[in-house]
DNA sequence: TCACTTTTTCAAAGCGCTTTGAATGATCGA
DNA sequence: TCGATCATTCAAAGCGCTTTGAAAAAGTGA
């Protein structure tokens, strides 16, 4: 069933029906119910791509998935994010186009998408310090957000972002408040953003301590569970070894809390741990009490701001650059305690 | 940059530029050379909608999330099959698109995306026991794939899945061999097709082993880590508790594994584990020697050959229904052992 | 009743592409 | 040299929708 189809059917030209279907005001009242009936009692929908082409528009947005860095699609945070965003898509009548590329050719997906008009606008997930990607979309001069930041990229774009920063120095502010010298930092990849900003509010959290970084405490990878209980089993067997954790993400402290376990220390009064929470649907911190003190922030909630906010910006492509940050909340669970008196082992 | 301009600044027809780009016959190699050329200069690239109202394909695959269920979106799985499935996508031409709908209006929605011609094919996930989502394509007559199957469903479809029975089985049989006589299943929602095929195979094995299935030892819920502790730490509570649980993801596995430590039990001597392991990139089950005994089978992996089961249906909509159903591997770690000769606690 | 608004409806053009059917030019055997 | 054949190219129709500009219908005041 098609307009033309519908509109012979109720005897009246396309244009009629067209507009009443859109809701124009120049239609009869009685007509446009006339014909909203016949619609929904034919199952009529318009075809999304003679619609596309007749108004310029396609009514989705896109995500660009790198292919090589399968960690960022695969990222345990990209399904909250994704199902965030994909809500208020549909809210607004947006679909959610994903494409795949390969690292070289990410610049040619972006333009691929908006000169085959397949998009309206993208999200840039997972940006790197100094991303690329970032100025290209604006010489492209495209609609965009970019979840996180970057550093490096003066230019003016919008963004949300967690206040990664302030969240990690406040998190060693208190490491260090009950008494901890030796703080290790278990980090993500230090080229991602995110990861930067952690390691800057961490530094800035030991200095407003008047502790000294040790470079053997601060470790970077990519955030699986081994990496987690690698680096602490490695930190452990130290002459030194920390007395509190701060870890970029749950997945890795859950593998840190099997290497003190193994070790036989006792997470909370033995070693510290503060862990990053993203407030991932299936890795739920604890139901009453949370099991890690963690700095909370709901990356499902981001999705859907920065839906919105790209919707936003697509309606209104010069308004002012607009960016939002959230800050992450301290939530206190039983993984942390007062420095041990002595160093045991 | 359009087929008009571009074909204007050639000086040819629009139908010989076309056809030149898209690799037909009957255009002399030079001037296919010469349009070629030109069109990459000029970052010419053809308007997907424009393309697809012509040729009445999309090149477009529609994924349905149910925004109830955030679960299944959210799922720790979705993010590595859609990885899998979104690299066969582009390798082939097509786009992946993402629709939300509540769970009222699912099939509302799969009659949105074919009937506004904005897909060419569905991925149906996460299928229930009884799914009615399977009947509903199937009158609809349009290309789809199921990542699983759904018992109670008689029609013929295309699925793939992994043989959830045989390799719970297996891990019971595997469990009883080693002379455990109290296994334990935490498994999935059972009104998921998959849970209620593992807790099939889990019954299998124990009448395989002449033993008689306890409900007590038969828990079932969403696959979170705080789940995985909560019923480990009630088990190990009971007068009679289980030697070794079955469990059903990595995930809730990991919750498991805290309880036990927690009670002071050693995993894989004083309890057995084993977890079905979707093999997901972020949730490495150890790196040389598996932590976990477990069931592996590669999500990713699924998507890549659903992906391309459903590529090959779009293309010969009439062949006959393909099915592929993959085996797990058992990969012995050192979660499991021989069960304890005398009860503790 | 008539000229003039206002409301409602319509025919046709256009979005950018593919594809049909025809035309042009080149090639060839007789 | 000429009709037949083949290789190239082209003009135009059509995909299903929106939207412009015009026409028809209805309403209004004098």
């Amino acid at each position: 069933m098609n307009l033309k189809e519908l509109s012979e059917l109720l005897g009246l030209s396309q244009t009629t029906v067209s507009r009443a279907l859109n809701g124009y005001p120049e239609v009869r009242e009685e007509t446009r119910i006339r014909v909203q009936a016949a619609a929904a009692k034919h199952g009529y929908r318009p075809n999304s791509r003679a619609k596309g082409l007749a108004t310029g528009r396609s009514m989705v947005i896109g995500h660009v998935i790198p292919s090589s860095s399968q960690h960022e699609m695969v990222n345990p945070i990209f399904g909250d994010f994704v199902a965030g965003a994909v809500q208020k898509y549909a809210e607004n009548g947006y679909d959610m186009m994903f494409t795949n590329a390969d690292d070289t050719s990410i610049e040619e997906a972006y333009r691929s998408l908006f000169q085959r008009g397949a998009v309206d606008g993208v999200v840039l997930q997972g940006p790197k310090v100094d991303e690329p990607r970032i100025e290209v979309l604006i010489r492209m001069g495209v609609p965009f957000i970019v979840h996180g930041r970057s550093t490096g990229t003066n230019a003016s774009y919008d963004w949300i972002d967690v206040n990664n920063k302030s969240s990690f120095k406040r998190a060693t502010r208190f490491l260090a408040d009950l008494g901890h010298r030796r703080i290790a930092l278990i980090n993500g990849l230090e080229d991602m953003d995110f990861a930067h900003r952690r390691r800057d509010g961490y530094l800035a959290g030991l200095a407003d301590a008047g502790l000294v970084p040790d470079p053997a405490l601060m470790r970077s990878a990519e955030m699986t569970e081994v990496y987690g209980h690698h680096e602490t089993r490695d930190m452990l067997g130290m002459d030194d070894p920390p007395t509190a954790i701060l870890c970029s993400s749950m997945i890795p402290a859950i593998g840190v809390r099997r290497a003190l376990e193994e070790a036989g220390l006792n997470m909370g009064s033995d070693v510290s741990v503060i862990a990053h929470d993203d407030d991932l649907s299936y890795l739920k911190n604890g139901q009453d009490i949370p099991i890690f003190t963690a700095t909370r922030s709901s990356v499902r909630m981001a999705g859907e701001l920065a839906a919105e906010m790209l919707i936003a910006r697509i309606k209104d492509p010069d308004a002012p650059t607009r960016t939002r940050l959230l800050e992450a909340e301290l939530v206190v669970g039983r993984s942390t305690g007062p420095a041990p008196e002595s160093r045991r082992r």
